[in-house]
DNA sequence: AGCACGCCGACT
DNA sequence: GTCGGCGTGCTC
């Protein structure tokens, strides 16, 4: 037997496998993420290494191969957990090793070393002088170039040295030895949280929440574990429970990962938790830089943090004593991961707890389809909160039909009953959310005489408009000026359709010349810090009304918003993917879940074209159990998960050709291997999206209600693609039970 | 990271 | 010639 083994080094020139053979005697113990001792280089070097994989055969010439001295045992190294983690990933949804290492072990950056180590100079100045003299005279050309410099300036930048100065390690090392010089790596920690410390409010629970804790810590107490799903109402107070029972578990000498989707990563939440924790607690997010990242991995690695909160990436946070994983806004489609390996955070979260004896709780007020499925089924412990916290109520809401307004002669974007009550808050002082689908200034850009649409020339989708006269598309960002005739037939008639967050915020400040507005997407957040500045303008009441996307909709808390608008509450609805009415009513119950935060009741317009959409009219009374039933309804009539399972193969290359020569391949190759009962083969068939950045995307869907069989079957048709040379030009990826549309 | 190898100038 | 510093490249 072989084994690819990874070794424990921190270098990145040592960052890939090697193969050992493993002796006969060690082939029991030997599994994936196995500590093992082994020789490397040459001379008497002995180094600790983890078992990547397995195999039978040698992949190089044999007489290169070394043999493993030992297996160690060793349960508890967490790289071995990571590891094994690592392994199940992508074994479940299928990605190479590689890719599933990486996504679990951060990549050793320079950056760490850049801050931390530095070379000082550990003689007096006469001795380095003299010393100095004697090199110039032996022409020990790398001290002299060394030296001079450290007598210009004492302490010196590591990567300065051996980069600029072009000293090699091997000279440093022997000045070292001869106490000219010292290396000195300060262990300074970056943190990406200023500790503000503040009197700490006492959390009192209200009666429903402290049972669903009591029930928790009892369990856990008590050694149980398993998963629970936590589903309370917007506004309903999840989060409290949450910091109770980690308290709890990190009584115990526990550790607890706490994900969140990154949207939702707040100052405000940040420092909920710091007054709770102090400097027990930890934060992850996309802000950081390589460096700090890293940090923050050794951390939580050296037992110096006991909660560490962030988004997906937070998973993998190398904690020895992990007790609980929670997965807050569990429906977010943001725990899915979209590039290889394409996981879902819930999953990997629970079979990490399933691997170390943690406990897992799932929360959400719109639970998505398959988990609620779960939950009811009894896999998951399900726990319901039905009221809001602090005596807050559920906001009134209002479904205006649009095309009532139509036939009322009413053209204009906010339907009569929203005006209304937009005034009515001006008037009041009160904050005003409202929410659209979709940035930029508005939809696409087509000629009315001939249907020319403006397309992207690298990616088969409409450029959107900007109002800085700029057409945008949206996956690769090419740019190019708004054209004044349609270039299809050269009429004037070309012009753009739809309304965006610009056009909204423009549409607004005309209606409302009073009002002071705000917009937030990802065009006014990409700047540093955007976000935050924003929001922090809005809470401060710097702000009447604010105009947004999604992001605006998840996890905030405006006391003083007492007033939502849903745009257009259909755009999610046309997605033609299966996940549309899911997606709609999450949107909408999350949206109107902002309103009425405070001690004033709030109300919720939304403007739809289906008033009579089971996800509209379930989301407007915030009917979950019904929404609920009648897509499992929807779900199992087309045989969509989680009903059945499904693996959407998307086959990828530069010509179309090619692209759709390997779908094809791989439809038909399917079929021998899944008969018409055991399930569906549906394709090849064009992505929706069928061209970015001018790489070409066909997709085979297979459905199943076996999920063993898709995995088996993603297996086949790898060995299929390693033999035949058609897959030389293309590239093929797997996505199990996908989250979006392709 | 650590080690050996090969190159090159300097000293005997 | 030989010795030792210095840079480079490899490690299954």
């Amino acid at each position: 037997m072989y084994a690819d083994i990874i070794v424990d080094i921190s270098h990145e020139n040592l960052d890939k496998t090697y193969q050992y053979a493993v002796p006969a005697e060690w082939e029991k113990k030997a599994v994936v993420g196995s500590l093992v001792k082994i020789p490397f280089g040459k001379g008497e070097r002995y180094l600790k290494g983890y078992i990547v994989s397995l195999s039978e055969y040698p992949k190089i010439p044999l007489e290169k191969i070394k043999c493993v001295l030992e297996v160690v045992e060793n349960g508890l190294a967490i790289e071995s957990q990571l590891i094994k983690l690592a392994f199940w990933i992508k074994d479940n949804y299928g990605a190479t090793m590689n890719d599933a290492l990486k996504t679990v072990i951060p990549v050793k950056r320079k950056v760490k070393q850049k801050e931390n180590k530095r070379i000082i100079l550990a003689q007096k100045k006469e001795t380095a002088v003299a010393y100095l003299a004697i090199y110039q005279k032996k022409h020990h050309t790398a001290k002299v170039r060394l030296l001079e410099a450290l007598l210009a300036d004492e302490t010196l930048d590591f990567e300065m040295v051996t980069g600029k100065l072009n000293i090699s390690r091997e000279t440093i090392k022997t000045l070292e030895k001869d106490k000219l010089i010292t290396v000195k790596s300060s262990l300074v920690y970056r943190n990406p949280v200023r500790y503000e410390s503040k009197d700490q409010k006492e959390i009192i629970l209200n009666e429903s929440q402290q049972k669903i804790a009591d029930c928790m810590r009892k369990d856990y107490l008590e050694g149980i574990r398993k998963t629970y799903y936590i589903h309370g109402i917007t506004g309903s107070g999840k989060t409290e429970i949450y910091m109770d029972i980690i308290s709890s578990v990190v009584e115990q000498g526990k550790q607890v990962i706490m994900l969140i989707p990154e949207i939702s990563l707040t100052y405000q939440t940040v420092m909920r938790f710091y007054h709770r924790f102090g400097g027990r607690v930890s934060f992850l997010h996309s802000r950081l830089s390589g460096g700090e990242r890293y940090d923050q991995y050794v951390r939580a690695k050296n037992g110096e943090v006991d909660i560490m909160i962030g988004p997906r990436s937070a998973l993998f946070t190398p904690f020895e004593q992990l007790g609980l994983i929670i997965l807050d806004e569990e429906h977010e489609t943001s725990y899915k991961s979209d590039s290889p390996p394409k996981y879902h955070a819930r999953e990997v979260a629970i079979e990490r707890a399933r691997m170390t004896g943690s406990s897992v709780i799932l929360g959400s007020a719109t639970p998505s389809i398959e988990s609620y499925k779960k939950a009811l089924e009894g896999e998951y412990q399900l726990f319901h909160l039905t009221e809001r916290a602090n005596d807050a109520v559920l906001p009134k809401v209002w479904v205006a039909d649009l095309r009532e307004e139509l036939k009322n002669k009413n053209k204009s974007i906010f339907s009569r009953k929203l005006s209304e009550l937009i005034t009515d808050r001006l008037a009041k002082k009160e904050q005003i959310m409202l929410f659209i689908n979709r940035r930029g200034y508005a939809g696409f850009v087509s000629c009315r005489s001939c249907g020319y649409v403006m397309k992207c020339p690298h990616c088969d989708v409409s450029l959107t408009s900007h109002n800085n006269g700029k057409l945008i598309c949206h996956y690769c960002g090419y740019e190019v000026e708004m054209v004044k005739k349609c270039p299809g037939c050269g009429s004037n008639y070309i012009a753009a359709f739809g309304t965006g967050t610009q056009k909204v915020e423009e549409l607004v400040k005309k209606a409302f010349p009073e009002a002071r507005v705000l917009r937030m997407d990802t065009d006014t957040t990409s700047k540093k810090e955007g976000h935050e500045k924003i929001l922090a303008a809005f809470s401060n009441q710097e702000g009447d009304i604010l105009v947004g996307t999604q992001m605006i909709v998840k996890g905030h808390d405006f006391p003083n918003v007492t007033l939502v608008g849903i745009l257009a509450a259909d755009l999610s609805l046309y997605s033609s993917d299966y996940k549309a009415a899911e997606r709609t009513f999450q949107l909408l119950t999350q949206a109107s879940g902002r309103a009425g935060r405070g001690k004033k009741q709030g109300e919720v317009v939304i403007q739809t074209y289906n008033p009579e959409h089971y996800s509209v009219i379930t989301a407007s009374t915030e009917n979950y159990e019904e929404f609920y039933r009648k897509e499992m309804l929807f779900r199992s009539m087309m045989s969509y998960p989680p009903v059945e399972h499904m693996v959407a193969i998307m086959v990828s290359a530069k010509e179309e050709t090619y692209c759709f020569d390997g779908a094809r391949s791989l439809a038909e190759q399917s079929k021998l291997y899944i008969s018409e009962e055991q399930g569906k083969i549906i394709g090849p068939v064009k992505a929706s999206v069928s061209k970015v950045k001018d790489i070409y995307r066909w997709i085979v869907y297979i459905k199943c209600k076996d999920y063993e069989v898709l995995k088996k079957q993603k297996d086949q048709l790898e060995e299929y693609m390693q033999k035949q040379d058609l897959f030389r030009n293309c590239s093929v990826q797997f996505d199990f039970d996908p989250v979006h549309s392709y």
